[in-house]
RNA sequence: GGAGGGGUGCCCGAGCGGCUAAAGGGGACGGACUGUAAAUCCGUUGGCGUACGCCUACGUUGGUUCGAAUCCAACCCCCUCCA
């Protein structure tokens, strides 16, 4: 097909979170004549959402930039169930509770992406569980049971995958796909919401909702989904390996989150700054020339961006200068990680080992010896010696500071307090 | 309900009475090389102790044995085939 002619479709194409979608023509010429309502599912299955669902909330953030109206919704009903889309076993229930706090923590996040209210293109947030809790299931599946083929259910590559790897997949799970498709529908009669987005592996659970859509209603509706991504050398978005990239500064500071970005795969930064920054395409395009050495210019405008867009201007700033300071001058920057240690401590001596430990920069005593012994622990700049190797004031530099690296790209600060 | 097979370290997977904190691979971390990239090569990879060492670990609980991840029993869970 030719390509879209509506902004908002238009930009999704360009920016590269266009995977799939159910009719691109028909809906590309609804959002050209009117605001469309367009939502994504979150799962509260964590108390933050890491950088795997950044391509989904940018692209709400996009929507909302193209005066269409943004829905979040939140899965506390379905949350209770469990997706098993792409996954193998069935995921640990959670209470009431731990949905309820979740669901706090990701009402956050979206708070820094998505302009709320009760404007035209305002965003909104709905809870599936205000109508899937008081629906007696009885009734529910008369009335939607029906509409589902197994036979075509057991077709979705995410029913298909857990048959092929004979792992089981209860029939509470099952029935995940049939709410999720529901989601849509009520929406769509709420809401007048015509367009579900989600990653490529919600596919199947759109394209039912759009089936339903269709049966129920009846009513025209659409999907879309975005690509999953990965790394150029096939690691999954948004893990290291100290976990997942928070998108909560509470659980990944915006240091590390800033580093996260900065050290991204050469091959990956065009992709990147297109999707996670609005930087202009024009501007993109020449920085994704670069060559060699160059391109960490690329690398860094793409961390200072994302980071801002997360955590505020000031905040990307300040670990853009912490970064230079430490990587460019070899000094240090105000937001590396800090630890705390009394006068008296300092001064009777702690064992470098202990101090690593201490200082987070490795996980047990055992594997600081392990760092020292291996020569990558560093002390104000100078390799460790000795894993016992005392501690003190003496070390500590005119700012009042001793600086502990592990390996070239972990620093952390000793202050007394 | 019957007959087989299986549950091992972060993951996969070998081991099937002592030499086993447990082969091999993946991942991760560190080093070299670089550009805070990728690829490659080298090293490390349960906890605690400066150290001979101690503690914890092979689904759970007991048992046999000088000694068990390895043998026995019961229990839990998973898979396959049959009814």
């Amino acid at each position: 097909m030719t390509a879209p002619r509506s902004e908002f479709l238009a930009t999704v194409a360009q920016r590269g979170y266009l995977h799939q979608c159910t009719d691109l023509a028909a809906l590309d010429a609804l959002a050209l004549n009117k605001r469309i309502v367009a939502y994504i599912g979150f799962d509260c299955t964590a108390p933050s959402l890491h950088a795997g669902s950044l391509v989904s909330i940018m692209l709400l953030r996009l929507l909302q930039k193209c005066v269409h109206k943004p829905i979040v919704l939140m899965g506390g009903g379905t949350t209770r169930i469990g997706d098993p889309s792409g996954k193998d076993e069935a995921r640990k229930l959670l209470t009431d509770a731990e949905i309820a706090a979740n669901m706090a923590g990701i009402k956050d996040v979206f708070s820094r992406f998505l302009k709320f209210g009760d404007g035209p293109c305002d965003a909104f947030m709905a809870d599936n569980a205000d109508w899937l809790d008081p629906l007696g299931y009885i009734p529910f599946l008369r009335d939607y049971g029906r509409h589902f083929s197994v036979n075509r259910m057991l077709t979705f590559d995410s029913v298909k995958l857990r048959l092929e790897r004979e792992q089981p997949l209860s029939f509470l799970e099952f029935n995940y796909m049939v709410l999720q498709a529901y989601d849509f529908v009520e929406l769509a009669r709420r809401h007048d919401c015509v367009l579900q987005m989600g990653g490529s592996d919600q596919w199947g659970n759109i394209v039912c909702g759009v089936e339903l859509g269709r049966r129920a209603i009846p009513r025209e509706l659409f999907g879309l989904t975005t690509p999953l991504l990965a790394t150029a050398s096939g690691a999954k978005m948004g893990k290291t390996a100290e976990g997942a990239v928070w998108l909560s500064e509470k659980m990944l500071s915006p240091y590390d989150y800033w580093q996260y970005w900065r050290n991204t795969e050469d091959a990956d930064v065009g992709r990147f700054l297109r999707l996670f920054t609005e930087i202009p395409l024009s501007e993109i395009t020449r920085l994704e020339m670069l060559g060699g050495a160059e391109i960490n210019e690329a690398k860094k405008l793409l961390a200072t961006a994302a980071t801002a867009l997360l955590h505020g201007a000031e905040a990307a700033a300040e670990a853009a200068e912490t970064a230079r300071r430490t990587f460019e001058e070899g000094t240090a920057g105000e937001a590396l990680p800090t630890v705390a240690l009394s006068r008296a401590a300092l001064a009777k001596g702690i064992p470098a080992f202990e101090l690593f430990h201490k200082a987070g920069l490795a996980a047990s005593g055992g594997e600081a010896r392990r760092l020292i012994r291996g020569g990558g622990a560093r002390l104000n700049d100078a390799a460790v010696e000795s894993e016992t190797r005392p501690v003190t004031l003496a070390d500590m530099n005119a700012e009042g500071v001793i600086k502990l690296s592990a390996g070239r790209k972990r620093h952390a600060l000793v202050k007394v307090e």
